[in-house]
DNA sequence: CGGAAGTTCATACGTTTGTTTCATGCACTC
DNA sequence: GAGTGCATGAAACAAACGTATGAACTTCCG
């Protein structure tokens, strides 16, 4: 093994046990942390043997920087995507601010490129990923998460030209903090006590979570400015 | 408050050890998550004996609850007093949505009841226990959690009479997320790489960021409904 | 068939984990 | 000043941890 290349070549057709460790691995991190998960609690629940981790990703910290990035790449890439046709299809007029937190939301919540069936857990793991205390892991997080912020607050910014960036800075991570908790309480809304004991609160689909998501933003981010004290 | 008794009655007056267990567990936890933290860790930070943990506190994850709920209750306590002389002092009028708000967010960010040493650790460890995965620790604040949002859910129904409870609940979400992701942005601005590479990107003082804070959340909150689509 | 590459297996190593034990220290009452 | 609780100390425990090793198994091409 001589440099950080993640991925093995995948050229090999047998990728069986390795996407179960990841699949299992994805499952228990998203439920007890990278910490509170043993090595041991992954291979067991992907059928596997303890070597294979060894085999196929050297440690566990490897093996939790490739749960992560399998997971955060297509999404951020997606949401780069969507705001380079958006900004190609206006040309020079402006966009609308309802569009560009179109393009960061949806993404998040649609399991592109992937079997369903574990979506919910990799929808988790990104939730968390902000409070990782890994430190690799979230020097990588942090790493996708800057390059993302800059593009859309650059078209943000254009969107509401009247806005200082010194307040979209703080708007911004107000977004990203309304995003994450909304995404983690409608993942979880069956287990959460406080929606099960509000009578009120119903589980929206997926496309009821995004309009309200985009319509509190947008919202939240056309304030007047704060008053001066 | 009828929850149960964490602490021995406390008539003592040598909380040396204790409290310094608390205040590196504190720290660690807050750091490094309660699984990355070892008890030897905390022992060492504190200056004390390993028995001092079993003596003190009986078990790590029982530690880990007073941690929390040292902090949490507290900050509780203020948010629900605040509410209650707010109520009070208006009679049958209506209050402002900004006023609410306000009783929401000041107490998480002021560190009443205790020296300012560690009180950037408590807050992030608050902002960073909703997605503890400890399932003690978890139902504990969980449970704090309901109340408090209960009798401002109440608060701002009535504040906002238009708004139907089901839209309520998924905007409260949403603030909830905000200040939580703010209020870690905040007090990890210096580290935040994405902050220090954002030139226009200042940390504000305090007032600042409640400030900033409830103008986002009043106008998230009052934002008109989401389009049917 | 036979050997070579790729993968899985059982097993073991050395640490570190949370917890326990019991002897010792301190402070204060009788 | 001996005795009595409370608090701390050093040492040890079994269990679980991440990692490493080498033999066995599968697959496939010559």
């Amino acid at each position: 093994m001589s440099t950080t290349q993640l991925s093995p070549p995948a050229r090999d057709s047998q990728f069986a046990t390795r996407g179960a460790l990841l699949d299992a691995a994805e499952r228990l991190f998203s439920q007890n942390g990278i910490e509170g998960t043993s090595v041991r609690d992954i291979i067991k629940a992907a059928g596997a043997n303890l070597g294979a981790i060894n085999y196929h990703f050297g440690t566990k910290d490897r093996l939790a920087l490739e749960v992560f990035a399998r997971r955060i790449e297509p999404v951020n890439r997606a949401r780069l995507a969507r705001l380079d046709a958006l900004e190609a299809g206006v040309g020079r007029r402006k966009l609308k601010l309802e569009q560009i937190l179109e393009a960061l939301v949806r993404p998040a919540l649609e399991s592109e490129g992937q079997g369903a069936k574990n979506c919910d857990d990799f929808m988790r793991l990104i939730s968390r990923s902000f409070q990782e205390p890994n430190a690799e892991v979230k020097k990588f997080v942090e790493q996708q998460f800057a390059e993302v912020a800059h593009r859309f607050d650059a078209a943000i910014l254009r969107a509401l030209p009247g806005l200082p960036p010194q307040e979209l800075f703080w708007r911004m991570c107000f977004v990203y903090g309304a995003l994450h908790h909304g995404l983690q309480t409608w993942l979880q809304f069956e287990q959460m006590p406080y929606a099960m004991l509000t009578p009120a609160a119903r589980k929206p689909d997926r496309e009821g979570l995004i309009q309200r998501l985009i319509s509190f933003m947008a919202a939240g981010l056309s304030a007047p400015g704060s008053k001066p004290r």
